[in-house]
DNA sequence: GGTGAAAACTAGTCGGC
DNA sequence: GCCGACTAGTTTTCACC
């Protein structure tokens, strides 16, 4: 079923798009040396087989306030916390990122809040199913 | 300097884009109840006051065989490891995030490799300034 | 699987409100 | 600050190779 192949040129277009998914499908022909209906066909081709699943944008949370960014690991305080804790999850805007992880923890997540206080009140709703560790983003390298 | 007022429209034509940037302005303008144009012109302030900083896609590594994810607490050895850490997050293409923290470590980090000998061999070139606690990704959540 | 030309649609610019 | 009309550029859909 999944015997579709992707070549060099598939991944140099995913790449451009990946840095500005704004660019022309002409424009990438270019880069590529294809026609813009041949970069469209491949760009539909990698979106059918879900290498690419959509299009979004970069976006600076501090300029909106979000200033401070957590990375915090949970270990989960019984069995039965499994469950709410990922409704938790799925309910929390300001959970931005989470993993099930193997190694220290049960989980690991990335969050971003306005404030201090802010992180202080999001800790406390933690606690009702996990203890946690968090550390706080002093700058984002990458 | 910075007086351009964000209302609770930008937020949601934001929040649009977003989820899926190739919307048209006219199909993002009739769920705010604007024209085309003034969802342009209201984009292009969010573009210029750096609210939005660039358009990407959404793509899914383990489809192009990047099946391991680690999250890595970096603990630098040296002072002077710092400045050739830096120089190597910038060269690597395994290194998909990076942060600096405050808590336990020095930076934290997340990583994408193909295979757990990939992880192994990324790891060894890591010790050369650091010592390091990974937790594996068994499912991303979020 | 790629190309070339036409059709449909989209984003940017203008004057006007 | 937003709208309507126009222009330029883009994506899409063909038949053809």
């Amino acid at each position: 079923m999944n015997d579709v192949t992707i070549d060099a040129v598939d991944l140099d277009i995913l790449q451009l798009l990946i840095e500005d998914a704004n660019r022309s499908h002409k424009e990438i022909g270019q880069s590529v040396h294809l026609t813009g209906q041949a970069v469209g066909a491949r760009v539909r081709k990698l979106q059918d087989i879900g290498v690419i699943e959509g299009y979004t944008v970069r976006w600076n949370p501090e300029k909106l306030g979000q200033a401070v960014q957590a990375l915090v690991t949970v270990f989960l305080t019984s069995h039965t916390a499994h469950q709410r804790f990922r409704a938790f999850v799925d309910s929390s805007d300001e959970i931005v990122e989470a993993h099930r992880v193997s190694g220290e923890g049960c989980y690991w997540m990335r969050i971003r809040v306005g404030s201090p206080s802010a992180l202080s009140a999001f800790l406390e709703q933690l606690l009702e199913f996990a203890n946690y560790k968090v550390s706080l983003t002093i700058d984002q390298v990458k």
